[in-house]
DNA sequence: AAAAATATTTAGTCTTATCTAAAAAAATAT
DNA sequence: ATATTTTTTTAGATAAGACTAAATATTTTT
């Protein structure tokens, strides 16, 4: 078993490793976790030493099959509970998160297991994201970053890269939700900015918007 | 806001004067968090300093407004929780209480009323304990031990003094739960044992059993 | 390839919550 | 009323997880 503070490193170990793909330094975990490189060192030697992630001296570290294991299950619960909240309790996309990076550490295999089936075994979260299932399999989601579409291409939102409340009220307050068609009108070549078509009406997105909202073509 | 270290303490403190309804001694406060008296002379100074509690050398605690307001809200919590459980997922009741320790100390004034509301205001938890509303308030079911019925009596089970798996269990298997009406056919005054009789069946139970079981009559 | 900048680690400190052992106070028994 | 027992508190230690500051590695720049 792992600890609370155990549990947010090998969460967040899993998400750098999954956008990156090769080791991750120290740095980057210190960023994420909002902490001292020096914590992040004292940790992962802990880690190390309990076989979940492989580490050399200034070479950054590498999830094992074990830590990849543990950090899943971390998400599966969090996409889950995010389903709950959504679905069930009446939250909007843009206030789970914090509360499901709490119930994300209860520990109990029947609890989530039970979860999973009361909410007809989702396959999304929210956001989009997928939930892996209780051996940790998921399917990664083919998705591109909007801001990659051309003119006149169409797309669906499947996701979101930036999950921040202020990210997604913006989305909110200008209808964008998971499932909404999106069509590409015209792009702006000097600041890279979108007019779009989405509910029958046109807005224009900045790059910055575009860049963090998945579509699917 | 309180760490989970604190809010137990407030909790144990509040279950053992609702028992005894005066102060509360170091010992028996060591006795239910099952650690040390020192330890809990170092927690309630603390305590103390957060104007939670009255706390006089060698004199044992008192809750204040403040911490009686704060033991309650995780007391709600626990019990909320407990019925989603039962009542969503799946769980008897004796599998409860270990994951409602957890999940009790999730902060989220939102999440909490949310389920309440889900669950449909219960009014009682799975045990028969009542379940304080958003403004703390609830009432005292009254009830007795079934213990002191006497012969020919009746009463309905409305609670349990001991939530342990074991003794839970034991109920199951006796078909012994909540809102049962129960009659007494016989006392043995020797040693206090029951015969009594449940879903058209008679059974002996000791004064051990009749003393943990809460019924109205 | 040396100098400068950046990244990482070490060493030592702090806080929280716990513990043991010993001292002090209170309660109980003689 | 004194002695004994029980309860409570103090003092000092420990472990987890974080921090600062200083020391090393590594990378980048020139």
């Amino acid at each position: 078993m792992f600890t609370l503070s155990e549990e947010n490193y090998l969460k967040s170990i899993f998400h750098l490793q999954a956008v990156s793909g090769k080791g991750i330094n120290t740095n980057s975990i210190a960023k994420k976790l909002d902490t001292k490189p020096s914590s992040v060192t004292d940790m992962i030697k802990k880690l190390a030493e309990k076989k979940v992630l492989v580490y050399k001296k200034y070479q950054g570290v590498t999830l094992t099959n074990l830590g990849e294991k543990a950090a899943t299950s971390i998400v599966r619960k969090h996409r889950l509970w995010e389903v709950f909240l959504v679905d069930k309790l009446n939250f909007s996309w843009d206030e789970v998160h914090d509360v499901a990076e709490q119930l994300e550490h209860i520990k109990s295999p029947k609890l989530i297991n039970e979860l999973d089936a009361f909410l007809g075994y989702p396959k999304k979260d929210p956001h989009g994201d997928p939930i892996p299932d209780k051996e940790g399999k998921f399917q990664k989601i083919e998705k591109q970053l909007l801001s990659t579409l051309e003119v006149n291409q169409i797309g669906i939102c499947v996701g979101v890269s930036d999950s921040s409340s202020e990210f997604l009220k913006y989305l909110d307050n200008n209808n964008i939700s998971l499932g909404k068609k999106i069509e590409v009108l015209s792009k702006e070549s000097f600041d890279g900015s979108l007019t779009i078509l989405i509910n029958t009406k046109k807005i224009t997105i900045s790059k910055k918007i575009s860049n963090n909202i998945y579509i699917q073509s």
